[in-house]
DNA sequence: AACAGCCCATAAACAAGGTTAAGAAATAAG
DNA sequence: CTTATTTCTTAACCTTGTTTATGGGCTGTT
């Protein structure tokens, strides 16, 4: 059950009480969505924030060229929304778009802020996960200012390896920063230093 | 009062009640940081939250050739903590260095936990706070994966002019990720464009 | 089986950005 | 006020990354 995944997934973080959890069922509700289905797209505002049960999806913006720039992707038991856009209601500039079919629970502003006033739990809760996800930026914000763009393919193999094999390397050169051609020219001539030609 | 003005920060997000702000009171330092004063240094564990009530600071990673790269500013009202060491306790890799002389305010994990269990409302307040952080890195992170330097240039002086008058522009161009010798040619080239020479 | 639509690889020409070194201009410190 | 120390600039040369174009392989449809 969809839902028993994310109490579990919430419990790993603050055990939960029964009103709590149902308080929580009552206010999510489960989607099933298409592979290349939109969840969120540019000028919309972002209604939902959006729990992955299971499959995968991408969050990216769209550049003047029409060059998509990947800023997130999130699989099983990881959140996704435009933030920004889900507390101002103003419209988002990006895009959320499903890269496998997928099961996911939404919760909605209204329902929300329900369970921030009547269980301040889930307060702190969003507040450790957000937390988590800033320090998480912050140390790609680091690797984007510091280091090369192999070092960031390393460093997304190495901390990633799940996302790496379901990805395809195009999706995941626009998440470092590069494009796809260069991500390929990176990979041969890491190739060509570890096995310089039998 | 430097406490005051932390109050009258919080307030912005939700008023606080007279026991609340006691209690903060309470709970938080006062120091006054010299210009170049370290307040973290690498291998040591962030012990505090730091919120500056005046002055200005930087907190940056160094790489293997000894490079500085600037991960954060922080000027009055503003928050600066390496997050992940603070609540993991473990060794930062991380700088925080005064670029000016400072007042700070500072709590320390001990004191937080204490009102966060007390108040809750703390926890929404530190919610919301790592949200719009989190919402502003985002944004950096899109930025630094799109577009050139000469953009983010251009974008950090609209979005910090406040700051952009404040720091010299080697701490800037480290902020963006480019060398200081690129970032005068980035200058020149556009100052060029807009008066083709008298 | 055949077709379209990605995905991946390659290469050459080009642009963006880094390195080194050295001097001028501006700030901080004594 | 004067000396140190940063900071900014320039320029030549090198490395990293992009663009454009081409071709081959894989997957999913009909």
């Amino acid at each position: 059950m969809p839902i028993e995944q994310l109490i579990a997934y919430f419990v790993k973080y603050i055990p939960l009480k029964d009103i709590e959890k149902n308080e929580l069922k009552n206010r999510v509700i489960e989607k099933r969505i298409k592979r290349r289905q939109f969840i969120l797209q540019e000028n919309d505002v972002c209604k939902y924030y959006t729990f992955v049960v299971s499959g995968c999806f991408k969050m990216y913006g769209v550049d003047d060229k029409g060059a998509e720039h990947n800023i997130q992707f999130a699989a099983e038991n990881d959140w996704i929304a435009d933030i920004g856009s889900f507390h101002s209601g103003k419209a988002s500039r990006l895009y959320i778009e499903a890269i496998e079919p997928s099961v996911i629970l939404q919760i909605d502003q209204t329902n929300l802020v329900y369970l921030y006033h009547n269980h301040p739990k889930f307060d702190r809760i969003f507040r450790v996960i957000a937390e988590n996800k800033f320090i998480e930026l912050q140390n790609r914000v680091l690797l984007n200012i510091s280091s090369t763009a192999d070092e960031r393919y390393q460093t997304f193999l190495n901390q990633y390896p799940n996302l790496a094999n379901r990805l395809p390397d195009t999706q995941i050169a626009s998440y470092i920063g590069i494009t796809p051609e260069f991500l390929s020219k990176v990979r041969r001539i890491r190739a060509k230093k570890q096995l310089p030609l039998t």
